[in-house]
DNA sequence: ATGACGGTGTGGCACCGA
C-alpha cells in the first residue's frame, strides 16, 4: 500500500500536475492540503475518472484538505476533535486493504507566522488539540499514519540554514517539542526510518531560485504507529513535480506498506 | 531587507504562505 502526502497549493491550479501526477504513481491514497476551495468547487468527477474516491474538507481561499484513495473513505471525521477551528485543516479517514483497515490522518498545520504572534498562538493551541485528540485516534485504530504539511522542522537536518534560521518560524525549539509530542504517543517519522540523501527537503521558496539551489525545509512528514512501523518498506520525496511549469512550492513524500 | 514569488480576492492593490 503507498499513501502519499502533496501540499498543492491550490487545486484549482494545479489539478492537472496532480492528475499527472496520479497516472505516473497510482499510489492508494493521495492526502492533499491547501486546496484554496469550496466543496461545490471540488473536481469531483475529474478525479473519479482518474480512479479515486476523494473525502474533502474545503475552505474558500485558504486551507482546505481532501484524501483521494482508491477505495472509498470510512468514518470521515473532519477537524480536530475537542479542538474548535473556523480554518478547514483536518480530515481523517480509515481505509480498507485486502490485509486489514488504515486510519489516516490528513493535516494542513497551522504556519505561525513568528513566535510572538497571534497566528504563532493558535499554532500552539491546535498543536495541543491535536496531540490530544491523537491519543484517542491511536487508541481506537492500531494501524495509523499522520501525515501532511507539519509546518516544523524536525532536526537540523530539516533546514538549509539551520545557524541563520535557529528559532525562527518552523525551526522553534517550541514547535519541535510539539513535534516531539506526537512522537510520544509512539509515532515514528517514516522518512527517518531509512538513510536518506543529504539535504533532503519537501518545500522551497519561490524566490530567489530557492529549488535549483536546494535552499528548502523539510516540512512535510508521515508519521506511522508502532503497528505499522514493522511494514514500512519505504519513504521518499518526488521532486520530479517540482520542475513541473507552475509547480507547487511542496513536493509530494510517499511511505511504502508492505502487507497492507 | 517590512524585499524576492505565487496563490486568492478584489480592484488597479492587499493579504497570506513558509
Amino acid at each position: 500500500m503507498k499513501i502519499s502526502t502533496w501540499n498543492v497549493n491550490s487545486l484549482a491550479v494545479r489539478l492537472p500536475q496532480v492528475l499527472d501526477w496520479l497516472a505516473a504513481n497510482p499510489v492508494d491514497a493521495l492526502c492533499l492540503q491547501e486546496l484554496k476551495l469550496s466543496d461545490d468547487k471540488f473536481p469531483l468527477q475529474a478525479l473519479q475518472d482518474a480512479g479515486y474516491h476523494s473525502a474533502v474538507f474545503g475552505q474558500k481561499t485558504y486551507n482546505g484538505v481532501a484524501i483521494l484513495s482508491r477505495t472509498p473513505a470510512r468514518n470521515v471525521v473532519k477537524n480536530i476533535v475537542g479542538f474548535t477551528d473556523e480554518q478547514s485543516r483536518v480530515i481523517a479517514a480509515t481505509l480498507d486493504s485486502p490485509a486489514g483497515e488504515l486510519r489516516v490522518v490528513n493535516g494542513y498545520f497551522v504556519n505561525g507566522q513568528a513566535p510572538g504572534t497571534d497566528k504563532f498562538t493558535y499554532k500552539m493551541k491546535w498543536l495541543e488539540g491535536l496531540r490530544n485528540w491523537m491519543a484517542t485516534e491511536l487508541a481506537a485504530h492500531p494501524n495509523l499514519v499522520l501525515l501532511g504539511d507539519f509546518n516544523i522542522t524536525v532536526d537540523d537536518r530539516d533546514t538549509y540554514d539551520p545557524e541563520g534560521l535557529r528559532e525562527t518560524i518552523h525551526h522553534t525549539t517550541e514547535e519541535r517539542k510539539h513535534f516531539q509530542a506526537l512522537i510520544v504517543l509512539g509515532l515514528t517519522d517514516a522518512f527517518r526510518m531509512f538513510d536518506q540523501p543529504e539535504k533532503s527537503y519537501s518545500w522551497w521558496d519561490y524566490r530567489e531560485m530557492a529549488f535549483r539551489r536546494n535552499r528548502g525545509l523539510r516540512i512535510d512528514h508521515i508519521l506511522v504507529s508502532e503497528a505499522l512501523k514493522p511494514k514500512v518498506e519505504s519513504c521518499t520525496i518526488d521532486k520530479l513535480p517540482r520542475k513541473n511549469e507552475r509547480p507547487s512550492d511542496h513536493a509530494p513524500v510517499t511511505v511504502t506498506l508492505k502487507s497492507l
